[in-house]
RNA sequence: GAUCUCGUAGCUCAGCUGGUUAGAGCAUCUCACUUUUAAUGAGAGGGUCCUGGGUUCGAGUCCCAGCGGGAUCACCA
């Protein structure tokens, strides 16, 4: 394995320590009294404590040092002099194990007494220190000045996001990213429970994707022999779930979708569904507002939320735009009424491309996707679909080829998606029976038909209203990041291929004489493989140049030696 | 999937129209230093210039292919 010299040096601090009978990975407990951010904001002097943490950075000036530790919640700054660490004689614990064997990154547990510095900076003169874990590869060595400006930054997104824990230690910002992730979903699920709605869990695994019109990841499963499908939704689960009684449930549901990556998209996502029975979309839409609001307030202290340069502000009521005044003021033309060819005709003539694939709904969607959409910088709900676009909702109470649907845009981005439920059970056998001809038109992301839920409208279920918020879009828009990957600990990211190093013991088994096997490696023939895809002659050739190049002292190879290997391999 | 763009030390980055032994800051190592905070001062080590071909007397630099990332687009939430 190649390390670096950096790696080297730790690794021998490692055996270092191991050799003064220092455990570097000890399996007790630590005992802990504070942590970082706490301690500051209730800081006193002569407190006696305990923290455990990151050592960050050192500043060593002969028999003192400075130190910060990095915990759970912040940064602390450590005190370490060399006589009050080491009282007696031996001085090797400063001397050596803190100054010489500790490296920024190890964890350690320190005990002292708060005190603050001549330069007023609140610290801990360390009494006892304890190595808690040895780091042996070095982090990033990001430093902030005293303007706050970041040097050295670890900004590499493939790094970043590839090896996230590095990203969490050295990036603060990313941490508390998270933190607002964690927040926001922990006051949604507050919010819901204490109205009393349940939280429930409905199939990933699903036989038929429903709910959603996207392309699923299929997978088999083996006992049963059938293809099963990661789900695209859980809509259609939580509404069986109404019709069997409960009257609010609700569940964080990671999403699966089998479609393209990019800064808004990421194949597995997460969506907050919402079910409420007897409730309608404008009710919905109340509801929403008041979340949205205080979701804001409880990570900003504000409705209004800094994003992208602009300021979205969360106070409601939002905005309400139906879908055909937002069409007729960004385009001009009027869907109410037209016929497919019309909409068609409407859209060639904005420079929308179409497919004969494309039905009223999709026309519709384009329309809105490519000439509105980003026009919605507030939050807006977008109301009034075609009927053709939403096979799951139910139709307009007065305005016919239209249903009882919104979308929440902002920033230009659907963050949510809400109907009033369909729920009459031979309408709904009929939109299924239309999207099935969108399936035969070429459409590959029409909805399938669910028999079975279908059954359970059949039984009975009561008007009710829906709503599926994008978690990650929104964590988005009130973290002030642009790019879903910032808000996913580990957003998906190609496999990242490691070196695997020569295989020595396949090489000897294929007759490769053992003294000989490290050499053929180092020649580049690291494999069984790399062997078998150069003539035995060739290889000679290669190798005893190699070995003449190098001055290795073993005897030249004969082809013999050679071809036997090959043989074997 | 398409187009553009990037890949140089552990980290952040220079490296000109191709031209000696590839540089800087931080990090690392050695020495000094008892209240510093991007600690400081002196010295040292550290490189598969993403990989593989090609052009050339000569390639980090130019060309081709590949791998990986990012951006834009398509699909989509």
């Amino acid at each position: 394995m190649h390390l670096t010299e950096q790696e080297r040096i730790r690794r021998s601090s490692l055996q270092e320590l191991k050799r003064r009978g220092i455990e570097p990975y000890p399996a007790a407990a630590y005992p802990v009294t504070h942590r970082s951010r706490s301690l500051a904001d209730a800081f006193e002097e002569g407190v006696e404590v305990s923290l455990a943490g990151r050592i960050m950075s050192r500043r060593i000036m002969g028999k003192a040092s400075f130190a910060e530790l990095q915990d759970g919640e912040g940064t602390f700054q450590l005190y370490l002099n060399r006589d009050v660490l080491c009282p007696d004689e031996d001085k090797s614990l400063y001397n050596d194990v803190f100054k010489k064997l500790l490296d920024r990154g190890d964890f350690v547990g320190v005990k002292g007494v708060t005190f603050l510095t001549q330069t007023g900076e609140q610290s801990i003169e360390v009494r006892e220190l304890t190595v808690l874990a040895k780091s042996l590869k070095p982090l990033p060595a990001v430093k902030v000045d005293e303007d706050g400006k970041v040097h050295d930054a670890f900004t590499d997104p493939e790094l970043r996001y590839r090896m996230r824990y590095v990203d969490l230690v050295v990036n603060p910002q990313v941490r508390a990213t998270f933190e607002a992730r964690s927040t926001v979903i922990r006051t949604i699920r507050e919010t819901f429970d204490a109205k009393g709605w349940l939280e429930v869990d409905t199939p990933v695994l699903q036989a038929i994707p429903g709910g959603a019109a996207a392309r699923p990841f299929i997978t088999h499963h083996n006992a049963l022999d059938i293809p099963l499908y990661l789900r695209i939704a859980n809509e259609l689960y939580l509404k069986r779930l109404i019709v069997g009684g409960f009257e609010g449930v609700y569940e964080f549901s990671r999403n699966f979708r089998n479609e393209g990556m990019d800064r808004t998209h990421n194949p597995e996502f997460t969506v907050m569904e919402l079910y409420v029975a007897y409730k309608d979309y404008l009710w919905m839409m109340e509801e929403m507002e008041q979340l949205l609001a205080k979701v804001a307030h409880r990570l900003h202290g504000t409705h209004k939320v800094t994003l992208a340069g602009n300021e979205i502000d969360f106070t409601p009521p939002f905005r309400r735009v139906t879908m055909r005044d937002a069409i007729l003021e960004h385009t001009g033309v009027d869907i109410d009424g037209l016929d497919e060819a019309g909409l068609r005709a409407a859209c060639e003539g904005l420079g929308i491309e179409t497919d004969a694939s494309m039905g009223k709904g999709k026309l519709v969607d384009e329309l809105f996707g490519e000439k509105c959409e980003h026009h919605y910088i507030q939050p807006t709900f977008i109301t009034d679909y075609p009927v053709e676009m939403s096979p799951l909702t139910k139709a307009h109470r007065s305005k016919p080829g239209y249903t009882e649907r919104f979308e929440l845009m902002i920033n230009g981005t659907e963050v949510a998606n809400a109907y009033s439920e369909l729920n009459d059970p031979i309408d709904q056998r009929e939109r299924f029976e239309s999207q099935l001809k969108l399936a035969e038109r070429g459409d590959d992301e029409a909805m399938f038909i669910d028999q079975d839920f279908l059954r359970a409208l059949e039984y009975g279920m009561p008007p009710t209203s829906g709503v599926g918020i994008g978690i990650d879009r929104l964590v988005m828009m009130l973290t002030n990041q642009t790019s879903i990957q910032e808000v996913l600990l580990f957003p998906q990211m190609r496999p990242e291929v490691f070196a695997t190093g020569p295989d020595l013991g396949a090489l000897e088994a294929a007759g490769v004489p053992a003294e000989w096997a490290p050499h053929v490696a180092a020649a580049g023939f690291e494999t069984v493989e790399d062997l078998a895809s150069i003539k035995p002659a060739g290889l000679r050739e290669k190798l005893n140049g190699f070995r003449k190049k190098n001055k290795l002292d073993l005897p030249a190879l004969s082809l013999e030696d050679v071809e036997s290997w090959m043989t074997n391999a």
